[in-house]
DNA sequence: CTTTCGACTTAGGACGACATCG
DNA sequence: CGATGTCGTCCTAAGTCGAAAG
């Protein structure tokens, strides 16, 4: 691989510029990702070792002495598996019929009572026709029931709705929410908080009987430059008309990022710019290296210094109260009976489009979207938005089998964009949920599952061996399905069913190891993957057959793609396709992770840094990178002459502790007495002011450039890290903060200290 | 069958608000 | 109190996957 892939100043990838940082990173994600696969038994599918961070060794150490024998002999966490297994379902039966009556260790008892079909009338703007905005009955449901929920009944479906309303549950969960908790509670006031996870879900494959909404919020109108800011071509200043000055806009205003003298940037820039300009200003411009646009990049420094500056002031407060305003008016919409908040209402401004990695289209014009092209979806019976004066909306639609409000069609790859609810709502919530569901049952018949991969790795067909040995990487590495893309339209980058043979390199035998797989090609957003992997014989056998007679940019799987292997894994679960494997592997990863490296006798801020190192590997698993933070080793060395400072604070403290035992022996007084307590004390603060900095210094090193949000937010069952608070008791805003609460909300509320994935 | 479309999830980076420190 | 660092939010690109279209 190389160059930079167009992600300029990340480090991450930088291949030209940093090619040292490039180097590190490679070696630091090689030991990371191969070692614990090297160490895992084969059998061990899921274990990700505390080995991973060798680099911190006592650590390492300690725990990994406290855990070998379990985790090594996983037979037994299998055998294990396996006992439960039968007990399962009927656990599952308790569970529910537990969790209807009530949580045992929910601070101040809360169910019981619980819930709430929300009909405040407070919570409906307009109350659709009656009958018109429930869910559908269980008596229906049986006859129109999808049979993909068939076997998710048991464990998926909510309990039966029982109560009406409780204005004591409320006024309870008042109390015992933390005061930062204050601010959302005012903001959905009269709109008590909706537990949409206690109802039945829609079965007839609809979303949603009623939507309302006001329609987009459209970026605000172009303004032409004042007359003093000028435009030069070939070094004579220049007027542009307003629509060639708006595209040049978007280029002065990039001008400092590396892309802008990229080569294909500036060509597809300018070949639409081209398009914007009158017939007069296209015979004038016809190079853009004789553009000068540093004046008007000038400008808009300084704009926004000048923005920077009136911070604090009362300005600044007109246009907090005027975005509050646009909120408040677009930011929610109704859906059935409850206000719920969308998740991106304003709709993308024009600008140059930037993609990721080395993408063909960059620097190409995004065009202004406006009512003409916008589709309104909402209910016959809703108060349709109204299209700005003037306008007119491209099409108004009543489809409720799907989630969207608005869409449009974006000009550089033709695709569609939506605007849809935030993720604390609850269509979002319950495909979330759902989600984690399929993955919990491909738990159950995982094995049997690798059993038969593993088995057709000896099949007398190509197909077939090419299906099991694509499986068995998505698997064991966590790769994406990789559909086939349009050559030229977009990145190259690949997953494992589009991998080339240039992707991968076959050792028979590497340092120590035998039959290695070496992995580097480029992921989703040209994040590149780099791997080294001991494998199974037969499945290096496997390889060498598929290379033989291919050129590097064949693919490696010919007889692949993810249609074939979707529709196979169809048939070995209802639900199964190569994702859910994704989302398998990295919550049963976490949950082992924090079995195995929670101590309970650690403090908290120790506990959490487990979590982090438990979310850590999966963040390793899954290759989530981040570029590491620009100015990560200044404040890596301000935070170690902290400790440094510290250290010297406890010696003194030590020492003066000890001058006060000493004066105590000698004089054995009341006062004397008190001062080594005091001293005592002050040894002890100090320690542990200590031991917190080393800890964040530590977890800090470690995350250099692992991006630990993505697998919190997408593949992580919340409920793990719930029940792993309660069983702990760490309070969950430890652990996810007020948004990550908000769309876990279900999952806070239902997990058990107890619960298993 | 293959290709394209549509809807939805997953992803990293930019940026500004907020916290913390000297 | 201003500078600096951290964190959350916003943004929108880039995937997945099923279904429609050809």
């Amino acid at each position: 691989m190389s160059g930079d892939h167009g992600r300029g100043d990340s480090q991450v990838n930088s291949g030209s510029k940093g090619s040292d940082s490039h180097k590190h990173k490679d070696k630091q994600q090689q030991r990371s990702l191969c070692h614990w696969r090297a160490l895992s038994d084969l059998l061990d599918w899921n274990s990700v070792t505390s080995v991973a961070f060798s680099e911190h060794k006592e650590y390492a150490e300690k725990k990994h002495k406290d855990k070998e024998k379990p985790r090594h002999s996983d037979g037994s966490a299998d055998r294990h598996r396996e006992k439960h297994k039968d007990k399962d379902k009927e656990k599952r039966k308790e569970d529910k019929l537990q969790s209807l009556s009530s949580h045992p260790d929910k601070p101040k008892k809360e169910k019981e009572n619980g819930y709430v079909r929300e009909r405040s009338p407070a919570a409906i703007k307009s109350e659709p026709e009656d009958d018109n905005g429930f869910y559908p009955s269980p008596k229906h449901n049986r006859a129109t029931k999808r049979e993909k929920d068939d076997d998710e009944e048991f464990e998926y479906k909510p309990k039966k709705v029982k109560v009406e309303h409780d204005k004591k549950a409320k006024k309870r969960k008042h109390e015992y929410e933390d005061d930062e908790e204050e601010e959302v509670y005012q903001l959905n006031e009269e709109e008590e908080k909706w537990k949409w996870w206690e109802e039945e879900r829609y079965t007839d494959g609809s979303k949603w009987r009623f939507l309302e909404h006001k329609g987009p919020v459209f970026a605000p109108p172009y303004e032409p430059l004042p007359n003093k800011v000028k435009f030069y071509y070939d070094g004579k200043p220049m007027k542009l008309s307003a629509p060639a000055e708006e595209v040049a806009t978007f280029f002065a205003k990039m001008l400092d990022h590396e892309y802008t003298t990229k080569d294909i940037f500036r060509k597809n820039f300018y070949k639409d710019w081209r398009k914007e300009m009158t017939s007069e200003e296209k015979s004038i411009i016809t190079d853009l290296n004789k553009c000068d646009f540093r004046e008007m990049s000038e400008y808009f420094k300084a704009q926004s210094e000048a923005r920077k500056q009136m911070s604090k002031e009362e300005k600044q407060q007109k246009i907090k109260e005027e975005n509050e305003r646009i909120l408040q008016e677009y930011g929610f919409c109704i859906m059935d009976n409850h206000k719920e908040r969308i998740g991106n209402f304003r709709i993308e401004p024009p600008g140059l489009f930037r993609g990721r990695g080395d993408h063909p289209k960059m620097g190409m014009l995004k065009r202004r979207i406006r009512p003409e092209d916008i589709i309104i979806n909402c209910s016959k019976d809703s108060k349709q938005p109204k299209p700005p004066p003037g306008t007119k909306w491209k099409e108004v639609r009543h489809d409720n089998k799907v989630t969207w409000l608005v869409s449009w069609t974006e000009n550089i790859q033709g695709s569609i964009k939506y605007i849809m609810l935030n993720p604390s709502s609850r269509i979002k919530g319950e495909k979330d949920w759902q989600k984690y569901e399929t993955a919990r049952r491909l738990k159950k018949c995982v094995d049997r599952i690798r059993t038969q991969y593993r088995d057709d790795w000896k099949s007398k067909e190509m197909r077939i061996r090419q299906r099991a040995v694509a499986l068995y990487f998505i698997d064991k590495l966590a790769l994406r399905a990789g559909n086939e893309k349009e050559e030229g339209e977009t990145a190259d980058t690949v997953g494992c069913c589009s991998l080339r043979v240039e992707h991968i390199k076959l050792y028979p035998k590497l340092d120590e190891q035998e039959y290695v797989v070496e992995f580097d090609f480029l992921g989703k957003d040209s994040i590149r993957y780099y791997n080294k992997i001991p494998v199974e014989k037969r499945v290096f056998k496997n390889l060498q057959l598929f290379l033989e007679n291919k050129q590097p940019e064949d693919d490696l799987f010919d007889r692949l793609n993810t249609s074939i292997l979707n529709k196979h894994l169809q048939e070995l679960m209802d639900g199964l396709t190569a994702k859910v494997f994704r989302t398998y592997n990295a919550s049963i990863t976490l949950q082992q992770q924090l079995k195995e490296l929670t101590c309970p006798e650690d403090s908290i801020p120790a506990k959490i840094l487990s979590y982090n190192r438990a979310n850590r590997a999966v963040a390793i698993l899954c290759n989530h990178q981040r570029a590491p933070p620009k100015t990560f080793e200044k404040s890596m060395q301000n935070l170690q002459t902290k400790i440094d400072e510290k250290q010297k604070q406890l010696s003194a403290a030590r020492k003066q502790l000890k001058a006060a035992k000493a004066d105590h022996k000698a004089s054995h007084d009341e006062k004397s007495r008190k001062t080594v307590e005091v001293k005592r004390k002050a040894v002890q603060r100090i320690e542990e002011q200590l031991m917190k900095l080393q800890v964040q210094a530590t977890d800090r090193e470690e995350n250099k450039q692992i991006a630990l949000g993505t697998s919190k937010l997408n593949y992580l069952d919340p409920r793990i890290s719930v029940a792993w608070c309660k069983k702990w008791s760490i309070p969950i805003e430890k652990i996810y903060n007020k948004t990550q609460r908000e769309k876990f909300a279900w999952a806070i509320d239902m997990a058990e200290k107890d619960y298993e994935f």
